[in-house]
DNA sequence: CATGCAGTTCAAAGCGTCTTGAACTATATG
DNA sequence: CATATAGTTCAAGACGCTTTGAACTGCATG
């Protein structure tokens, strides 16, 4: 069971030119990234990326959620894999720039295409097996044979719930998209 | 990002008095509950109760799962609380036993509810208040409070998608309820 | 009411993931 | 092409959750 903290990062003894209010949202952002399943810092870097809405360096991240250079690195290229972030090279400037592109809910939806639903075929696949195995076995009794289908019925039930999720969101997002473009 | 191992449990150097099939069907169990936020065991232990389908003692289903005593108490505990496991105790015999009342879903669903939820809402008022405060801020700019704002859509979607998710579990289980009773 | 087994508790260990920071590589610039 | 600065990598450390196991409590039974 995961615990959710809310740990306010202006708390940190290091200096703050964050607003307080940017790191209020800042911080929500991270905590529904993490909800979804990615890293909370990978959410605070995007939120600070596009409340700014200017291409901030690696070096300004870093001091603004008081983040490590390599942790910086590694979080912008994830974003950046991921289509959400993009870096930029303004003409006479010696250093990467990385600003929001597009919504985050984008990113949340591939990975719970990508791997949950392969996680739940798996679940499925596997009480399958079991009771395939079962049915071969002299001492299985009929109930316990009904037992596993009942098993399998409800992986069944779950995979249909997370897949309406995804299209719920899909639909939900789709007003969303031209909000965040607008 | 969380990664889901599915180690068989019976590569164990334990002796296994578990057949194949219920191993494989047990730790599929263990790993959607965990999925869904639970500890992987307390699934394993709901899974053996039912598909065993007669009361089993604290140490047999220590023996059976290669669990601590320790922990076979506090997970028998909770999924006593929750209700899906009953606490039995046979005339005549000195100890407690233990046996799968109902679905798991129930018990998911509960957890979805109440703390997901509460969650979720702590994203949506911080956004607000994010949003409020910088709204009294002569610095901050019109686009910053239209970005607040789609910020908080996008929580405002995800409530949406998560309600959608237990609704649609509700309805899909009231079958599946009869299933499991029948 | 003594004895032994069943059951609980919780500090410490285990384990997996995330983050840090120093060494390294790449790139811009004089 | 030398030097400084930007960016990457990854082993080690930090952190949080789960599990263990030994000490403890409670309960049944003679």
């Amino acid at each position: 069971m995961k615990g959710y903290l809310w740990q306010d990062a202006a708390t940190e003894d290091h200096p703050q030119k964050l607003l307080h209010w940017e790191t209020v949202a800042i911080d929500a952002v991270g905590n529904v990234i993490e909800f979804w399943g990615f890293k909370r810092n990978q959410g605070r870097v995007w939120a600070l990326l596009y409340l700014r809405d200017v291409a901030l360096t690696a070096a300004e991240i870093e001091k603004e959620l008081a983040l490590s250079k390599g942790g910086v690195s590694m979080l912008t290229r994830d974003l950046e894999r991921w289509g959400v972030v993009l870096r930029v090279r303004t003409p006479g400037d010696s250093s990467w720039r990385y600003r929001a592109e597009t919504d985050l809910l984008k990113m949340a939806r591939r990975v719970i295409e990508e791997r949950e639903f392969s996680f739940i075929a798996r679940v499925r696949a596997d009480l399958e097996e079991a009771r395939k195995l079962a049915e071969l076995d002299d001492t299985t009794t009929k109930a316990q044979v009904q037992r596993l289908k009942r098993m399998e019925t409800l992986a069944e039930a779950t995979e249909k719930a997370v897949r309406l999720f995804l299209k719920t969101s899909r639909l939900d997002v789709g007003g969303m998209f031209d909000v965040f473009r607008g």
